[in-house]
DNA sequence: TGACAATGACTGACCAGTCAGTCATAAATG
DNA sequence: CATTTATGACTGACTGGTCAGTCATTGTCA
């Protein structure tokens, strides 16, 4: 019963139900004065972003139930569909939104412009370490790596937004080193994979084997920095 | 094996149905025609093991059905519960089913006795290019990083298998090296984990971003090991 | 009050797991 | 060896539960 009101005329949508694009955003917000009610949906907005951070590092994109994101994020199911078309695109946007955040913790590191370049891959380490590897950003990487394969858009992003500028700066980075003198290894120009492989490493090991045996990953990456610059002076 | 016994019971079907069973259908084995219950048994669920490899690989534990792992074994569902508990076991089993070739696979290697740490490690390397990170058993190392925290038995049968033992042989590897003089770097024994890292960062950039920009993983590998050993004679 | 935000009961599709029934094969029998 | 009987591997329609997505109703702000 009462189900052939299915086909029922449904409601008026002259206008497209809404559009996310109203909450752009975009850094710093000025077009729309601040409303109690645009500020509420973007609270609303941004607590359903983070529930579902959590819910789909810890489940996996199958696995995670909406109803799941919705109590955690103290709203109710169908408010999640005001801010997001469905499921998946709700994945990507999400991916999206948090690599942002990722890149600028990574390159916001201050370049000292006096600093040896050993002294800068060190500092990157050691911020990568602190702020990705040992937090829930690691995991994030953990999940696009378990989740890009089903979903190539993302993992393009990826590609685009934190590999490919990633590995160039890395790149000008070595490629400055071996100009100062302090890398001897031309080739390792050609593969800058190399020089933040211990970090993916960390990432890895930090979600999977951890409690099997802790490891100072900071201080691995550290070794390894000894094999490309040199033995430390500090014993 | 030890499935559950099957009830019997006597009824009358509504329907027929039912005559595939001499079809064995399009691919593989025809030639070998069906020798006894037991070879056929075996048979089966060496199918079924290979389509839910298959299967899981590309669509992770929870985005994978039961119903397409058994059309693509060319077998009926209920088969599947002939050999498995269920879903979850099934998934387990898999996994440490597919491990063990994995070992054999990578220490397998002849270990030859008048080579170099270098040279031995070398073939490690090769050995894991080629028939691992290019190959589906590369995505099971994929998998099992994406699975991992929501099988923690699956996570710690790897770690106990093929993380630890790895490190430890590795390890053992670099010591001898340092003992003969080929390596420098003492500390290299305490992270072995450094050696390896470029095996890992192979399979990921395998399955996720070769298509963007293919990866000669076995010279990244070299030019690592020139880090360690020392640059090559050859340029 | 009118417009829009929010809700949560509801629907329909989907899917893991079941089980009554079938039939090829093995075992027993003559 | 030919025939009958017993076995259990295999099947696939079916069930019960789950969950993404919907929408009529209710609540809230301007």
């Amino acid at each position: 019963m009462t189900n052939e009101a299915t086909k029922t005329a449904r409601k008026s949508p002259p206008k497209p139900a809404n559009r996310r694009a109203g909450a752009r955003v975009s850094a710093s917000s000025k077009p729309p004065p601040p409303s109690n009610r645009a500020e509420r949906a973007a609270e609303r907005r941004g607590a359903i972003i983070e529930a579902a951070m959590d819910e789909f590092i810890a489940r996996g994109f199958a696995a995670t139930r909406l109803d799941d994101i919705a109590k955690r994020a103290g709203v109710a199911k169908g408010t999640i569909y005001l801010h997001f078309k469905d499921k998946e695109s709700m994945f990507e946007e999400l991916i999206r939104t948090a690599i942002v955040p990722l890149i600028s913790r990574l390159w916001g590191t201050p370049p000292q412009p006096g600093a040896s370049v050993r002294d800068m891959v060190e500092g990157f380490a050691k911020t990568f370490i602190e702020e990705v590897a040992t937090t829930r950003r690691g995991d994030l990487v953990r999940l696009i790596v378990a989740e890009g394969p089903r979903f190539p858009e993302v993992a393009d992003f990826y590609y685009r937004e934190v590999v490919s500028r990633g590995l160039t700066g890395m790149r000008a980075l070595i490629e400055l080193g071996i100009a100062r003198g302090e890398i001897q290894h031309k080739n390792l120009a050609r593969f800058p994979q190399i020089m933040v492989a211990p970090a993916l490493i960390a990432v890895i090991w930090q979600s999977l084997f951890s409690k099997h045996a802790p490891l100072d990953a900071l201080e691995m990456f550290r070794v390894h920095l000894d094999l490309i610059f040199g033995e430390r002076k500090t014993a």
